[in-house]
DNA sequence: TAGATTGTTAATCGATTAACAATC
DNA sequence: TAGATTGTTAATCGATTAACAATC
């Protein structure tokens, strides 16, 4: 029975379950087991299993789990469930290359706009969407009913977009820009800092 | 006195530490303490001080963290001290955007190459850098010394990619394709999944 | 010196692992 | 049924926080 909140480690790695659940469904199994899973992720069985039962029992002892319905469950649990809108802030070669993902334009998110604040590049389109003004984005993000934004602005611009975003009625942001966004009221931040990745596997080169 | 090993959060937030501490100094500050850390970066005073404990003593009770020396010294704990050199596979829109990082052109990183396996690419310029043919990549990491390798291919191609740079004498490896790929012997890997932090954030979105 | 702040120890908190009774 | 595998509990492990004597 699911007790209280989920630990954060455990949300990561229900992301994890979902990617391999997704290709064992396409391989066509209908069933597997967490040790199955263990086999496939790296994560072990009693690890997969802690994890899920804090979100419910979906197995059945003896066979496993049935891939189909665990991969409807988990998808409504992470809210993947029904289709997010996304804008992207900040049209460098970063965001630019975000925006021509094509996960970006599938059943569960969809990029309805990017956003700028170089005149020469408002106006411009990025794949298939246009390079709108940031300073309409909280309009534009209301109207359209943007829950999710993505930050690839430089450090400088980066909390004053946050703000943006919140005004806009974005509720969760993933921040690509190399510095500490203070929360604006209701709003999850995560963090992706490419430099930072960089410098720590250094420290896991092998010492001299 | 640093007992055994730092663990992995520890190791996280040395970078931190360390990009604080370069703004700090850029401020021309040239002591702080843990409290002042806390206000730059929100990590708590007794976990920065319990954090730099694992590596040595660089403060003095009453007075704080003199800037430059602290500077100095994570650097050289993170291995950040003399100059890596870097390749990116898979040039398309992500490889090439990070290729672009002016952090791959600074005293600690140093981008040799580029590669790709699409004839159409090889051979073609990017940015600053050539586009090279992968298989040559053990050749060209051995001869120039490339100890850092960042994997921006789609997930079939990554697991290969792992084990040419691990020929070519490549020990730390920043994946970026969305799967999970096993270490080669003596290599060490960080993933970056950006398809996963948009599931995740989703998750956080406010429940209806 | 007195005030400030470190480094470290002990207490707390949280997450992972091991193990097994329940059950398909 | 017998074998397999779940969900969960208890034990372990590891990281964070609180607190304070040492000391600049």
């Amino acid at each position: 029975m699911p007790t209280g909140r989920a630990p954060e480690p455990t949300v990561l790695r229900l992301s994890i379950y979902l990617r391999c659940l997704r290709q064992v469904h396409a391989e066509g199994l209908d069933t597997i087991s967490s040790a199955g899973i263990q086999e496939r992720t790296g994560i072990t069985a009693g690890q997969v299993r802690k994890d899920l039962s804090y979100f419910g029992e979906f197995g059945k002892p003896g066979l496993g789990y049935a891939v189909e319905p665990l991969l409807t469950r988990l998808s409504h649990i992470m809210q993947l469930d029904r289709p997010r809108k996304v804008v992207i802030v900040g049209a460098g070669n970063l965001g630019a290359a975000l925006a021509g993902y094509q996960g970006l334009r599938s059943s569960i998110f969809s990029l309805v706009a990017a956003f700028d604040n170089n005149l020469s590049k408002i106006g411009r389109p990025l794949w298939d969407v246009e390079i709108k003004d940031v300073r309409e984005l909280p309009r534009i993000t209301q109207e359209q009913g943007v829950e999710i934004g993505i930050i690839t602005t430089p450090a400088e611009a980066a909390q004053g977009v946050a703000e943006l975003m919140a005004q806009g009625g974005i509720r969760s942001i993933l921040n690509f820009s190399p510095t500490r966004i203070v929360s604006p009221q209701g709003t999850t931040i995560r963090n992706v800092d490419l430099m930072k990745e960089l410098e720590v596997i250094c420290f896991y080169l092998p010492k001299p």
